[in-house]
DNA sequence: TATGAATGAGAGTTCATTCAT
DNA sequence: TATGAATGAACTCTCATTCAT
């Protein structure tokens, strides 16, 4: 079914997964009709469901894509080499570029987290959750791997200097998201906001690195 | 409209309320159907549209009332007298406890909640956005109220603090809720449970606070 | 759910039953249209809905009632006290009565006959054969109960002799329905018919019947 | 049209006629799907189309093709020397060993023929009526040609007695297809479902033939 | 105040048929 | 001859909302 999907013409492919992302990210699984989405992809009613069957096979589809792409297109160009910090300054920049060059997919997905998080969600919840957390899990082994614990200091519990620095990251998303959510991409300050999730990381160096003063970091 | 329904026996009120709790916490609000409510609650269909007018009216009238409860019940509850830590550790043991005494209030909550900052939300987002920020912004001013930034190192960003602070709670709960979402509430074990969040707090304490130990908490 | 139904104005149950029969009956169960049946009886298409959960379950539940009314109206008028050619007769009259004054009672009992006795039939087939066999036994134990066997030679195996009586009388009633299946009814000849009827029990007894000739039935 | 069908590999005709036969015979008229047909045989959608215009004409053929196939395999190997009975029984035990043999082309028959009897259908009905009652006509003149009226006593009427003949005929089959249809064509006591016919017979026999005993038969 | 029967627009889904290749 | 992607009218079913009582 799927993979007949694939033989398709690769310019029709698209404009029916944008669309698709589009009516999703714009109105939620429940609220975004099949007709807006044909429409917009400028394809018959009866072609989406030859493919994908049901609209909820459909939005599970856009999800594995996506996740996909976000895997080969911006987790695999972060710099391992670097520290953590290091890392998710790049990963956040990447998500950054993501919703400024293509925000349906982006607010696509942080809709389909939110609905697989809800374990209440009884639609597609289920199915996002373990698809979720599978990613989660990858994404999570691969940005703490390699980690240089010997920075860290004695006294604190790796696993929790981890859960740290993650929520703040989070919580730093989000503010972000919330602050500059509507604006357009080429207005975006990068500086700025590379500055000011470094003033972040500084407060939680002093707080787990032996080595409380980084110099290269803190006099940049 | 509304001011009427406050005239209905008590006892009617509450069944009412709770069956709208209960519906859309277990559906979400779009999963939740009218039928359900009235039939939980034992009444009629046209009662419930005579009081609210509409599903999205009754769902924000229920999100007003939990949120007033919720500041009245729990809010109320946080000896201002104490350390930000220890007023965050009150606030976080009292969510808990409303999770474990009234699940589908809580429940409710959270689905709402999320639905909310889901800007993107045609149904009932922005004017749940409104109310949540107003209360979010309460509920932060009251916390954060009177606070002593007196014990802060003086190269730290005030705000910067708080919100690293406010990211770390939110994170933790999360991660409490995950792993102890299902379990009954006389499982609970609230010694862990705090102890847990207090080794959280000590790596704060040590990066933002001027006197990193702080015999009285360390010891106990 | 159906309950509530038989709490409806009994004028507008009767409307949706009509409509119901004269649509199955018309066009069989898939060919039946839910537009066409609440076009007929004049009802809203969520009412058919609300009362009967799906098209299928509509057509299940007209099937009992069609068969209950027929146990009441028709099975129960034959005069037991008679010999079993008789009681046939009068069955067959009685079939052919109905079939005059509600053809499409008639007609959607024998549409939906033939579809549950189809068990490839996969959308309503199953559910109906059991129900059928139900009512087939009881009519075939009604009808042959209190049979007077000393009546039969005695070479002659009993089963095999009512199955004989039984095949004639379904073919009988098959032959008279290709006939004068179209007559309407103040066109039909009762006499004819019964005479007709009564010179292949004539055949019948002088196979099974000791006294091959019954004077006060022959002469009459 | 069908003439352009002949006209393919014959292995691809027997292909795309079992396929049709298998469907139909699973599913019935309505609820077989030309995509399955068209996969089960190997072919492409359009393929079957350009044969055969629509679904209802590929129907109508295959009926056709089948009644012309049972003419030739079966109604021809009936001995026309032989009594009324004796055909009778041969015809029975070839109907038998088809449903045995090929029981897709078999349940396929039954199933249009249920359909072309209700004259209610609008799919098929009105052009599979006039086609099974060529047929019907056909193998009935035949079964009966040259039939002995001699042997009949004088005061049976010879159309009412060919009818009950018919009709018995008729019920033993349906009986015995209801009985052994899930059979598997090697477990088949065919001695005993002939014996079996033949007691109908017997007591057929002695109600029809002035020689009420038939030594040459009732001695085997 | 309270009922619940009634509504009907609108949703997702199906599938025989077409037609450019 | 052969393909199978594409169509879209038609279908069953849903459910927030209304209103006569």
């Amino acid at each position: 079914m799927r993979s007949k999907f694939f033989n398709l013409d690769e310019e029709k492919q698209t404009r029916i997964i944008n669309a698709g992302l589009k009516e999703f990210a714009l109105n939620g699984y429940d609220g975004a009709k099949t007709d807006n989405i044909v429409q917009e992809a400028g394809i018959s009613k009866g072609l989406l469901f030859h493919y994908f069957g049901t609209k909820k096979d459909f939005y599970l589809f856009l999800f594995e894509y996506t996740v996909d792409l976000c895997k080969n297109r911006y987790l695999d160009e972060i710099n391992m080499d670097e520290d953590i910090f290091e890392r998710l300054k790049q990963n956040t920049i990447l998500k950054k570029k993501l919703m400024a060059q293509n925000p349906d997919l982006f607010n696509f997905l942080i809709g389909a987290s939110a609905k697989g998080l809800n374990t209440l969600d009884k639609e597609v919840g289920p199915e996002l959750a373990a698809k979720i957390e599978e990613f989660r899990k990858e994404a999570y082994v691969k940005m703490f791997s390699g980690l240089d614990f010997s920075r860290f200091k004695e006294e604190v519990d790796q696993q929790k200097a981890i859960e740290l620095i993650t929520w703040t990251i989070e919580g730093f998303q989000k503010k972000a998201l919330a602050e500059h959510g509507d604006k357009k991409v080429d207005e975006l300050d990068y500086n700025g906001f590379v500055n000011d999730l470094e003033e972040y990381f500084k407060l939680l160096r002093r707080s787990l690195y032996k080595d409380a003063f980084i110099p290269d970091h803190e006099n940049s």
